[in-house]
RNA sequence: GUGGUUGUAGCUCAGUUGGUUAGAGCGUCUGGUUGUGGCCCAGAAGGCCGGGGGUUCGAGUCCCCUCAUCCACCCCA
């Protein structure tokens, strides 16, 4: 065994696979662009209070999950665990604050200290939008329409897109009394997870799958009964608009998400096609406090993990888009025909056309299979009769065809009859 | 962090109750008469059997530790 690999948690992706990373990131750039969203990247670590007020310290993901380092200036840094906060802080520089709508979205790597499972690495990969600083139960709708879309596009069918709403702070307190109410009826039968979770977060015990709890959620009451008029007006008008927009949805009053900082609107897509890790992305609105800031910043976004997208993309058999034509094969009899091949590959890649020329001495068999092995569409043959001739053979790999040509017309020749220019 | 699984050639895996020079398929390389790929045939290269310790006359096979993998829980994408 290889004892070469990367860390736990990370992997390597070769081209082959990198091929099919690079269509869902241009499905997601064609997409979001589509819907008036330019990209901004942003560092892949923050201060670690960007995320400590971000993302909420009372989460899992602060507590026990943060890559937090400190850098020679004696600064705490953390590698980032989600994208949100970030772009956040970054927006805090520009004049979103003042209710003008900005429209973003991201993609890289991100980072948890979890341990490794089906569909969940340390370094793992996530696109994500943000409109941020409006709200309108449209844009709400708007955001997921544009997810569901972009799903389409990246060729992932039988998708399951769940929502619900959170409500807002004021909103929560009397229906948390409520589910506190409910729970504590029972508190002896949970699992000892949820028992924590009565005092620490009780709509967390909604998220559980423990079979001794699912009893007691299922009779739980729905917490959005008890929000204000308002707030179900509000969730109301996101429903219709997603009916409008022609989304099929499923609407669950248990859907909790693990984040502080959602209010109102909250979704998540699950697939079928993954494992116990079965949401492939997920989002909502919220409001979010950085530091030195004292109001929040307001948005509505999501994010998309790639690696669970390809996961999702190969259990329907999803294919790529078709390839372009493959390069052209550069063989040498002798090394003058080498040192000639040399400069033509010069040549020919600066006229747009691949080249994979031969650089040792070896049998025209070896470098034929050579040729074959790279996929090459075109073979050129150049040894000393050629030479001699300012000739040289140029063989179609598909058909086996050969032509001999002068060597000064072969890159029109090939720019003629390969498809490189499209 | 808690459980379980696996760890033998570049890849996918065999290796019987511990017993001589550790195997297969695929891949790679070389050949099958002069300068031609894919198919076929022949041959070759390539393994501190994840690492360390122990039991034994003898360990890839048994025991302990360690590292890594995959999966589940937790949580999330």
């Amino acid at each position: 065994m290889s004892k070469s690999l990367p860390p736990p948690g990370t992997s390597d992706i070769f081209p082959e696979e990198a091929a099919s990373w690079r269509f869902i990131e241009e499905s997601a750039i064609k997409i979001f662009s589509l819907y008036g969203y330019g990209e901004l990247r942003t560092p892949v670590f923050e201060y670690t209070e960007v995320f400590e007020r971000g993302i909420g310290g009372d989460t899992e993901v602060v507590q026990k999950e943060m890559y937090t380092f400190e850098d020679r200036g004696g600064r705490s840094l953390t590698l980032r665990p989600e994208g949100t906060a970030g772009v956040m802080r970054a927006l805090l520089n520009t004049d979103v604050m003042n209710g003008n709508e900005k429209r973003v979205f991201y993609m890289g790597p991100m980072f948890r200290g979890e341990r490794p499972a089906a569909g969940r690495k340390r370094q793992f990969h996530q696109v994500g939008v943000e409109n941020v600083g409006h709200v309108a139960p449209e844009l709400d709708a708007e955001s997921i329409l544009m997810l569901m879309h972009f799903l389409e596009e990246s060729g992932i069918r039988n998708s399951k897109l769940q929502i619900n709403t959170r409500g807002t702070a004021e909103d929560r307190k009397p229906a948390e009394e409520k589910l506190r109410e409910h729970f504590s009826k029972s508190e002896t039968a949970l699992c000892e997870d949820c028992k924590a979770r009565l005092s620490r977060n009780v709509w967390r015990i909604l998220d559980c799958k423990q079979p001794q709890c699912q009893e007691f959620i299922n009779s739980a009451p729905d917490a959005t009964t008890f929000f204000s008029p308002e707030t179900r007006g509000y969730f109301d008008k996101v429903c219709n608009a997603l009916s409008a927009g022609g989304a099929d949805f499923e609407v669950s009053p248990r859907l909790v998400r693990g984040l502080d900082y959602y209010v109102h609107t909250v979704f998540e897509v699950s697939h079928p096609g993954l494992g116990a890790q079965n949401a492939i992305a997920g989002g909502g609105r919220y409001e979010i406090f950085l530091p030195e800031n004292k109001k929040p910043v307001i948005g509505v976004g999501f994010a998309a993990g790639i690696e669970r997208l390809l996961m999702a993309r190969e259990s329907l058999d999803a294919g790529l888009p078709e390839k372009g034509p493959g390069c052209v094969f550069l063989a040498a009899l002798g090394e003058k025909a080498r040192d000639f091949n040399m400069a033509l590959a010069s040549k020919l890649r600066h006229a747009g056309i691949p080249v994979i020329a031969e650089v040792d001495i070896k049998s025209l068999k070896a470098q034929m299979r050579a040729a074959d092995r790279v996929a090459a569409s075109f073979a050129l043959i150049c040894g000393d009769n050629e030479l001699e001739k300012n000739l040289i053979v140029c063989k179609n790999m598909k058909t086996g065809e050969q032509t001999e040509m002068e060597s000064t017309s072969i890159g029109e020749f090939l720019k003629s009859i390969g498809r490189w220019h499209e």
